[in-house]
RNA sequence: AGCGGUAUCGUCUAGUGGUUAGGACGGGAGAUUCUCAUUCUCCAAACAGGGGUUCAAUUCCCCUUACCGCCGCCA
């Protein structure tokens, strides 16, 4: 690997829920390991039983792959990884972790502790009672000082008991390091008699984290910021493991408004369907978007950057925790809309096609088949207006693509005629305009031939003229072409209508008119 | 309670011991346009409060406040 190049890490619990922050989570990691040229490794941490959901793993590898995030090293699907650090799920580690456990009770650096859940509530309560710092330490560690026979007694009674580090720290001391993100710390040394063991033998997080961040040659720690406060205990265990501590990096997390309390909180798995990165996937926000905007909320000189380089690929952004923001950003839903609209615009037409297919084909199958039908039809709609210069900003997500794009598959089952023009009139400008309407004529001659007509039918050339001498028309060629429109699509807006017209073909569109002229007919 | 962290337009943020405090999203107005969407122009919109230090503080220091974390055999 080359010099100053980072190995970083995600390790999720294997809940088959892959959280946004999560998400954004990895993919700092990943940028900061591949931006140096380093190695960016999945690791599943499932020391919490209860957390556990059937196939939990794979959830989390396609949610991250699907982003296009690498992963090098590590889990690569529910049971199999890849990397010379294997296994890289803590549950099938318990050895190793005994192992390190076991020597640090030989130097006398932990102990068994026997105390039950009862036991510890009871301490904790005359803790709080005597508005003393809650835990396991000093006179509260019962267990710290049992003999030998003690413990042996126990052991052969059958009692089950934890691990816990024999804590060297000085509450008088502080201890200090400097985060990649929010720069320097310091906190008070940790005195607490963590667990390191638990009663089943798997190791708690705090453990776990140290022995395999060293095995696995973790040299930057990047996770959520509620860490910080665990960092004196990671550091202590580091330093009794005799192990090198890693750099770290605490991100401060997506957050969201509360429309209760109007104050910030974590976006939340319960209350905030957005928190799960599924949702974007489920309404069709194309992941290359979702990416975008994480990167606009990961540092803060990539939109500028964005501006500049508009069509460079997202990965030569130089990635730098220095731009990162100490503060959790609320999450923008509607800065997201934005950049997904943009990021649309200008996909060429199969790239719509594709994604918009992938998308129907999971969440919205009879649209999927409605496309299928005539793929090319369905094409010449998502290519409408597409490739412009200026294209069009209209789709957000691709759960917007059914409505948007309906009419072409179903003739108008209402119309919004306009209000202004009696139906005698519409119906006028509909006979009238089939007779002039030629479906070969090219998008130059097209619009003329409307004005032409609107002209001759007493209606102003150009809304313009309509404006200054009103009284001397019926209206102008917008309500001309309005209707058309509408007997067209049943809508009042739409995108360009010469290519609506020539997608719908000559024939439905002459249907079409005739079906709108009885419609007004009969009102 | 204690221990940490954070604080610039509504949102994401840039920035500096002396700036008309900049940009993006959103909002408003106008222009372009056959409608809509684009596009373009313009506008409104912020340094949490109080003390210091200084000729000068949004910027440095302290306090307060607010918000967020953490205090588990959860991670």
């Amino acid at each position: 690997m080359p010099k100053g190049a980072e190995v970083t890490r995600f390790a999720p619990s294997p809940t088959g829920f892959l959280h946004i922050g999560g998400l954004f989570a990895a993919f700092v990691s990943e940028r900061a390991a591949h931006t140096t040229g380093g190695v960016f490794y999945l690791r599943i941490e499932d020391t919490d039983k209860k957390r556990e959901v059937e196939n939990g793993v794979t959830g989390i590898v396609k949610g991250i792959r699907d982003f296009g995030i690498k992963i090098d090293e590590g889990m690569i699907s529910e049971t199999e990884s890849t990397g010379d650090y294997a296994p890289y799920i803590q549950s099938k580690r318990a050895e190793i972790y005994r192992t390190y456990c076991k020597g640090l009770v030989e130097k006398g650096l932990a102990y068994p502790c026997f105390c039950t859940a009862e036991e510890l509530q009871a301490v904790r309560e005359e803790q709080e009672k005597n508005k003393e710092n809650p835990g396991y330490y000093g006179k509260y560690a019962k267990c710290r000082n049992l003999t030998f026979e003690q413990i042996e007694e126990k052991i052969k009674n059958g009692e089950p008991y934890v691990v816990r580090l024999k804590s060297p720290g000085d509450e008088n001391k502080r201890v200090s390091f400097e985060d990649g993100i929010k720069g320097k710390i310091e906190i008070p040394e940790n005195i607490l008699d963590v667990v390191l063991l638990k009663t089943d033998g798997i190791p708690t997080y705090h453990f776990a984290h140290a022995v395999d961040d060293h095995l696995m040659g973790t040299t930057y720690v990047i996770r959520g910021d509620e860490w910080i406060s665990s960092i004196p205990i990671h550091l202590q265990l580091f330093e009794v493991l005799g192990f090198e501590t890693p750099k770290y990096a605490h991100i401060s997390p997506i957050m969201k408004e509360d429309e209760e309390t109007h104050g910030k909180r974590k976006l939340s798995k319960r209350k905030d369907p957005e928190a799960a990165v599924s949702y974007y996937h489920e309404v069709g926000y194309p992941n290359k978007a979702v990416l975008e905007y994480l990167f606009t909320i990961a540092n803060s000189n990539y939109e500028q950057w964005r501006l500049d380089n508009p069509d460079l690929h997202m990965g030569e952004f130089k990635f730098e925790f220095s731009h990162m923001s100490k503060a959790g950003a609320l999450f923008d839903l509607v800065k997201l809309t934005d950049i997904s609209k943009t990021y649309i615009s200008k996909l060429n037409t199969d790239e719509v096609f594709e994604q918009v297919m992938a998308w129907a084909k999971e969440y919205n199958k009879d649209f999927y088949e409605t496309l299928i039908k005539d793929p090319d039809y369905s094409k010449s709609i998502f290519a409408i207006e597409r490739g412009n210069e200026k294209p069009r900003k209209d789709i957000a997500k691709w759960e917007d693509t059914p409505e948007y794009t309906r009419y072409f598959f179903e003739r108008p089952e209402k119309y919004e005629f306009p209000e202004n023009l009696s139906n005698d009139d519409m119906i006028q400008i509909l006979e009238e305009y089939k007779k002039v309407y030629n479906h070969n004529d090219i998008s130059d001659d097209w619009f003329p031939k409307v004005r032409d007509m609107s002209e001759a039918l007493g209606y102003a050339k150009a809304p313009k003229f309509y404006k200054k001498n009103p009284e001397q028309y019926k209206g102008h060629v917008g309500d001309v072409s309005s209707v058309i429109r509408v007997a067209a699509t049943g809508r009042r807006n739409t995108p360009d209508l010469y290519q609506i017209l020539q997608v719908l073909g000559k024939d439905e569109v002459m249907t079409r008119f005739d079906l709108a002229i009885n419609k007004l007919k009969e009102d």
